[in-house]
DNA sequence: TGGGGGATGGGCT
DNA sequence: GCCCATCCCCCAA
């Protein structure tokens, strides 16, 4: 009987990137849900991080008052949204936290998924550090700020190309049974106001990673 | 040019 | 549960 481990080199030699098709899909209901079990890579001098996407939210371009680019505001911040699928939508929440997105559809239809937590897969002792906290917490990668910063993401990774060797995604093969994903209202959008209730957040059920909304 | 507010999180009570 | 850090964005003027 012989047992292996998959190395870091083996993952990297495989190709597991998706590609720049995948985040060109206009349904980004579908992608919020779908990017459930992906695995979000950073490498930052040198040092790789890998965590699996457990929490999303969609933000449904111009007609979603949660959007940035709701009714079609176009600004030097927006303007990343507005760009064709596959790169990165990364800004300053509350001066401190940095959020990290992923535009998707097609150029200017200003689509984006959030990713609002992750499981550590790879580095966990390079988010340690960045995060000031043992592995062993939750915390170290749950809610979009620390999800991002465990991930070493901030605002100079706004509009990376997500094909390509910064900051990208793969289909490690991982899948959540439709009965274990939970859909539910947006977190911290309450002045969306009708749009604040749409159920396009989405996560995985019991996992200990997964955001937890103020009551 | 000014000021109100935000897709949050951590620490303390 | 409450508090507030901290900075940039954005729109009104």
């Amino acid at each position: 009987m012989f047992t292996f481990a998959v190395t870091l080199s083996m993952i990297k030699k495989m190709k597991l990137k998706l590609p720049l098709s995948y985040y060109l899909n206009q349904d980004v209901i579908f992608l919020a849900k779908d990017l459930l079990g992906k695995v979000l890579f950073t490498e930052i001098d040198g040092d790789v991080t890998a965590g699996i996407i457990v929490e999303t939210e969609a933000y449904f371009g111009v007609l979603d008052k949660a959007s940035h680019a709701y009714g079609g505001r176009r600004t030097s911040r927006t303007e990343t949204l507005y760009h064709p699928g596959g790169v990165s939508y990364v800004y300053l929440c509350y001066g401190i936290h940095h959020l990290f997105n992923i535009v998707s559809s097609v150029e200017d239809e200003p689509h984006a998924v959030l990713v609002r937590a992750v499981e550590p897969l790879i580095g966990s002792d390079i988010m340690e550090l960045r995060r000031n906290m043992p592995a062993s917490r939750p915390a170290i990668s749950s809610g979009p700020g620390s999800a991002a910063k465990a991930l070493g993401i901030d605002r100079s990774f706004n509009k990376k190309d997500l094909t390509e060797h910064e900051i990208w995604i793969e289909d490690h093969g991982i899948r959540y049974a439709a009965d274990s994903i939970v859909a539910g209202p947006r977190i911290g959008v309450a002045y969306a106001e009708e749009d604040a209730l749409l159920p396009w957040r989405f996560y995985v059920k019991g996992n200990k990673y997964v955001s937890k909304p103020r009551s």
